[in-house]
RNA sequence: GGAGAGGUGGCCGAGCGGCUGAAGGCGGUCGCCUGCUAAGCGACUAUGGGGGUAUAAGCCUCCAUCGAGGGUUCGAAUCCCUCCCUCUCCGCCA
């Protein structure tokens, strides 16, 4: 959520926001409702200020025995026009409010300008593709073959998009949750968080999954909603609290579920488990001064490559442009890993600062010095990283031709010694 | 699920129809006192919004806010209704 002042103060920046993005919203519409809700608002005080006067006259008119009724019919006749005045103000305010939810944030100045994805800047590369004598299989069918990953069972279970691991597939995915926890706890300096994967309505405000994209998220019947990823309950854990400045910037980890619905992917990525219901991953949350932001950022996105780093896992960093850019950040920057297999980029992290577009909505604070006036805190966040990818990923890269799979060193001691998946038959 | 208690400023806590945006305390800021520290004394110390004034800091003024929403009333922190949350006891339970 932006500052309501900018629409009146500097409503082209928000247009030109809006352009660069390509976004079509009314903000016509909306200067005008705020103009609009301005001279209500002024009415409607002169009017509340006028009978608050009356009825201090009509307390000192009855403490001194006079006849307080006709103060009293003037105030009613007040209250009346009042009341007009209030419930057109409420509606024009809601509506306002409403508006105000569903505009985007101002992407950063040295944000690319573009339409879609192609108009992505990948700024650089890590690490070589690896080579194979053979044409590398996806991961389906090295899972299936191998006997770790079971689709058929997870559509039994559940449904379409979901998936199951087995045996060492299992292991190998609680190896990668626990060496990315470690990692970022005991060298980077993370406190580790275990969180609810259920969030109320005004979570997922906060964190603008609601109200613009209901239909992504998983609803329950209790009215809670199934966490979409960690950075809700992470970034709503100090929801409208004032935090002291000494305490910034503050650090979190948390490994979650996530669910998602999909609804706008309907025959996009169907085979594997690159997009699925209910997927794990580590992220990275930080609550920092509006003036770290961009280096905090930039901490943070290190953070998750030292991940793919450790695990040698050729990955590319992509600065998303204004047209591929979510809702809510004012800057992302992705990292692709390299997935031979299938032979694509696939993202594997999404690193996002907000500015203040979330702190606004769950109304987090902080206070500069000791006893000066509360501030909005900055918001961000990134995967550090996906781990269903990163299964995926180092099944098509560390397949070897007979079908078996090395494990990543760094990952042996995490797996009992383990050093590479052998066909179940191979096993007994 | 059943029974009860409660939600008031940064924190604790009084108030239970008008003079209460809110006593008192803690904490904090400034000043006085003081060889230093402590103690003592005095002043100030909620948030959001509108309007005016000012180059700004600020100042003046109005409105709203005592968990949220609605109602009664000329007037609500205070009375009524609905909802949310917290706590205690009982039941159930990983």
């Amino acid at each position: 959520m932006l500052d309501r002042r900018i629409i009146r103060e500097e409503p082209q920046k928000v247009r030109e926001a809006l352009d660069k993005r390509g976004c079509d919203f009314d903000l016509d519409a909306l200067i005008e409702l705020e103009a609009r809700r301005r001279d209500l608002l002024q009415a409607v005080e002169a009017q509340r200020a006028q009978r608050n006067q009356i009825s201090e006259q009509v307390a000192q008119t009855v403490r001194e025995g006079g006849d307080a009724e006709p103060l009293k019919q003037r105030s009613i006749e007040i209250g009346r026009q009042l009341a007009a005045n209030e419930q057109e103000l409420a509606e024009v305010e809601g509506r306002f409010d409403q508006m105000m939810a569903e505009l985007p944030n101002i992407p950063l100045d040295e944000v690319p300008v573009g339409e879609s994805e192609q108009d992505n800047v990948v700024m650089y590369e890590v690490g070589e593709p690896p080579k194979f004598d053979y044409t590398p299989r996806p991961h389906w069918e090295i899972g299936e073959q191998l006997g770790i990953l079971d689709f058929d069972g997870a559509t039994r279970m559940a449904g379409a998009r979901f998936v199951t691991d087995v045996g060492a597939g299992a292991t190998l995915e609680r190896a990668l949750i626990n060496f990315m926890l470690d990692t970022h706890t005991r060298k980077h300096g993370y406190t580790e968080v275990f969180p609810p994967y259920l969030a109320n309505e005004r979570s997922l405000f906060g964190t603008a999954n609601l109200p613009k994209f209901e239909d992504d998220l998983f609803k329950t019947t209790d009215g809670y909603y199934l966490i979409p990823t960690a950075e809700v309950p992470l970034t709503n854990m100090h929801q409208g609290e004032i935090l002291e400045g000494d305490d910034l910037p503050i650090y979190y980890t948390a490994y979650t579920a996530c669910f998602r619905r999909e609804a706008g992917a309907a025959g996009k990525d169907t085979r594997g488990m690159v997009r699925v219901h209910q997927f794990h991953k580590v992220e990275l949350m930080k609550f920092v001064k509006p003036g770290q932001s961009s280096e905090e950022l930039e901490k943070l996105v290190k953070d998750a490559e030292v991940i793919l780093q450790a695990l040698e896992l050729p990955y590319r960093r992509v600065h998303l442009c204004t047209g591929d850019m979510g809702f809510q950040p004012r800057q992302t920057f992705d990292l692709e890993v390299y997935c031979a297999g299938m032979d694509r980029w696939l993202e594997i992290s999404s690193c996002s600062q907000y500015g203040d577009f979330q702190a606004r909505r769950c109304n987090t604070r902080y206070r500069p010095q000791p006893q000066a006036k509360p501030e909005f805190i900055h918001t961000m966040n990134g995967s550090g990283v996906a781990a269903g990818r990163t299964l995926l990923a180092i099944l098509e890269n560390y397949q070897q031709e007979g079908g078996t799979v090395v494990i990543p060193e760094v990952l042996r001691p995490y797996m009992g010694g383990l050093a590479e998946i052998l066909p179940r038959s191979l096993l007994s």
